[in-house]
DNA sequence: AACAATACGGAGACTGTCTCCGTTTAGCAA
DNA sequence: TTGCTAAACGGAGACAGTCTCCGTATTGTT
């Protein structure tokens, strides 16, 4: 299930008849006015004045999404299609640790674009739309051609990598907006890469 | 200053007459009832039933504490008192570097049995209350008696560790909250001490 | 005992969350 | 087209949490 498609048969929808057409704008508006406001306001920002900014009640706004973070997974659903498109290349480098450095190195300045919004997206392989099985899947197969070049070593999961990857997310985000400089997130990816190279 | 002392001449008190007895009594007992709340409830417990169960009005919690944070920094200071009696003996070690890595997988469990509330101190070097300071003035210790033994890069500074550390700390409380099993903070801790050894 | 200075506490304004239900609309079938 | 029904809308309003203002009470000092 791509962002795209997300709005026609939405959220675990029981695959029955397609949305309605006005049920669809107002999904799709939503999770736009939604993105600029968690964007601008962090993932707290007001419900309720997201409805209104959609043209919407507030009854519609929960209707689709029950919770804050049904709200929040669709939008970051859409986002993830963007990060993922970033890895492309990546799965054909030559160097495959090199590929690997990059990838997260480009996780971390994503995700900390995004400000905490996704973060938790790192860690959760399995939510109910794909969008944080995208990222998992992508790294895996990139650490996989890294073991597989014996530059890697075996005993790394994929998870441990995405937890301290995550970690690096955390930590340079909460640097950043405290305006405790702290080291960049292609230091900290060094040392990480560091840890988990054969030697 | 100490956490026992922190209520006579309380938050960036100007250093002028100590508080009045009864005010003392107060922003004791709020400190005492918010660090049961916070730990039962998460960081965004109600105040007003903070204030409540302590038997006083929001008006006085909210003068003692005018944000939700000075609250928690309150709180915090407390508990880093524990926490860094932890350290003590691991700055005598006779092996630095296994002092350090112990230190740090104290310092993930401690921050973790404190949920979310703390994470952010190990980031902040210099917050009002020294809460934050003393464990980075900790972890510095441990980390230069590591790299003067030669076992730890030189390169490598004690923000640098810190950010990885309170990354693997959001990691692993992020997993557990989410029943992702993830990997253990020995392991993490053990991955970045990998990083950051010579070799 | 009297008097500042200090602190208390609760009423209430305000903001955000979330639900209920009467009204409207889309889509289909005749 | 028209009429019908399921689907969707949206806003009033109940509720919960935040935070302030200010009249009242307490403390410690002379």
């Amino acid at each position: 299930m791509t962002a795209e498609t997300a709005a026609q048969d939405a959220p675990d929808r029981p695959s029955r008849r397609p949305m309605r057409a006005d049920a669809r704008r107002n999904y799709e508006r939503l999770v736009e006015v939604a993105t600029e406001s968690f964007l601008a306001n962090g993932p707290n920002a007001s419900l309720d004045e997201i409805a209104k900014r959609a043209g919407v009640g507030p009854g519609t706004l929960y209707r689709h999404f029950p919770t804050r973070d049904d709200l929040l997974d669709a939008v970051c659903a859409r986002w993830v299609d963007t990060v993922a498109a970033d890895a492309r290349p990546l799965l054909e480098a030559t160097e495959p640790a090199a590929a690997l450095r990059e990838w997260l190195v480009k996780l971390v300045d994503h995700v900390g674009e995004f400000k905490g919004l996704a973060s938790a997206l790192l860690l959760s392989g399995d939510r109910k739309h794909e969008t944080a099985g995208v990222l998992h899947h992508t790294s895996e197969e990139l650490i996989e051609r890294a073991k597989a070049s014996g530059e890697i070593r075996p005993d790394v999961t994929v998870t441990e990598v995405m937890q301290l990857t995550s970690g690096v997310t955390y930590a340079c985000g909460s640097a950043k907006q405290m305006n405790k400089p702290g080291s960049s997130p292609e230091r900290l990816i060094g040392l990480i890469m560091d840890g988990i190279s054969t030697r």
